[in-house]
DNA sequence: CGCGAGCTTGACGTTGTTCAACTAGAGTGG
DNA sequence: CCACTCTAGTTGAACAACGTCAAGCTCGCG
């Protein structure tokens, strides 16, 4: 999930984001009459798994964990969203039903946009759409590369994957406060609490990493791919 | 992955196919001359992951199966794939490098199609690219649900699910010749090969299933259903 | 000062993989 | 036509990986 530059979405705002910059203006006037923005307060459900979807949902501000719910306690984290980038994309123009849950990590700002007016302008700007069809690409083969993660490492693989994502494609820093607890962190690599807790520590005595509860610095990025490639 | 009527791609054909059908004439011909049909044999690689895709792949005729390879022996197959789908859509819109293997089940017949004459299409020819987009929704939604299946549930359940599709989706028959072997089955539902082979024999020993070598037969579907639910 | 939520650790039980041995059928060469 | 070999399928038993349970800890907050 890449980042774009950019502020706002609506027609008269100059300084917009990257997706939103490719549409005709008269297409930005229709898409900017037909949403609203909503704000989120840290640990609030932005979009619920299970129900409809009637509206594409574009991050402006804050971030949200996406996970999906199974019919155990347990859920899987899929990632991290982070402004200007969209979440519901493949419902909208899949079956309208939300296949994951969306939660503010911190105080979150969304746009929703009305799923007909974001067809509408789908169908008619050319440019808009070819890079929807690339977003798709780029994200339809990073899941593919989550299911080997996820299905054919050990708990150490996974981890490990788990702390390159968010040092690299989250935080993009080597140092960075946790915005997420234990149980999320365990849920992105798709463990127990207790083992996610077990070999953080373990990370740590290996001088792998400094953990300080949510403090969170990587010392050895070599030893991390390391332990991601041999599962 | 949903089979659309249809016979040929090329521009003569009064028999399209779905997607085919939607590109106006003058695209087709473009497409009709940067492509060709292969002939893969049973067994035979159609494209390997890790590699280059310098064209996306349009299976007319037999099946293949995708699967991605980890670093350790076993593989993860992500699914089945039959005549009238395309096979490599995420990768030529992404990165232009396959994230999974297919491999043909029976002898199986493929357009290539160079990348810059799709993509020349997509960009001219509205309709098509609406449902390319379309496309990438449905199959988006799916893999989030395959996501839950082969993480949160245990063998039993997993096997089930493994069955349902092949039945539902595959097959499209409740009695069916399998084109998999017992090493396939277990990459599809994610286990050992001897678990698959052993949850087989139970489901029949339970009268859900009949096994004789490679005619399989769904006796009780809920019963499935039921088992794929509880995990 | 006490309470509760998140965090931590060890012991134990379950799940699923691996290993090894065996069987059946298909192709091969004498 | 009969050994033979090779592969796919099958079964049981040992073992490793991982989750669950239970108990204790820490820190912020009322």
């Amino acid at each position: 999930m890449t980042t774009h530059t950019g502020k706002h979405i609506c027609v008269k705002c100059t300084n917009k984001c990257y997706y939103f910059g490719l549409i005709k203006d008269s297409y930005l006037e229709l898409i900017d009459q037909n949403k609203v923005e909503v704000h989120f307060r840290k640990g609030e459900i932005i979009c619920k798994q299970g129900s409809f979807s009637s509206n594409v949902i574009f991050l402006t501000d804050g971030s949200a964990k996406l996970y999906i719910e199974g019919d155990s306690e347990r859920s899987l984290m899929i990632g991290v969203v982070l402004p200007y980038n969209f979440i519901g994309l493949p419902e909208v123009l899949g079956d309208n039903v939300y296949h994951f849950s969306a939660v503010a990590l911190e105080d979150t700002i969304a746009n929703l946009i009305k799923t007909e007016s974001f067809m509408e302008t789908i169908e008619n700007c050319k440019e808009f759409s070819l890079e929807i069809i690339k977003y798709f690409g780029k994200n339809g083969c990073m899941l593919f590369d989550k299911f080997i993660n996820i299905t054919q490492k050990q708990l150490r693989g996974r981890l490990a994957d788990a702390l390159i994502y968010l040092t690299e494609e989250i935080y993009q820093n080597m140092e960075f406060n946790l915005t997420l607890n234990r149980k999320d962190i365990a849920e992105l690599s798709n463990m127990s609490t207790e083992n996610a807790i077990r070999l953080l520590s373990d990370f740590k005595k290996e001088d792998i990493i400094e953990i300080d509860n949510k403090k969170l610095k990587i010392l050895n990025i070599h030893a991390l791919r390391r332990i991601s490639k041999i599962g």
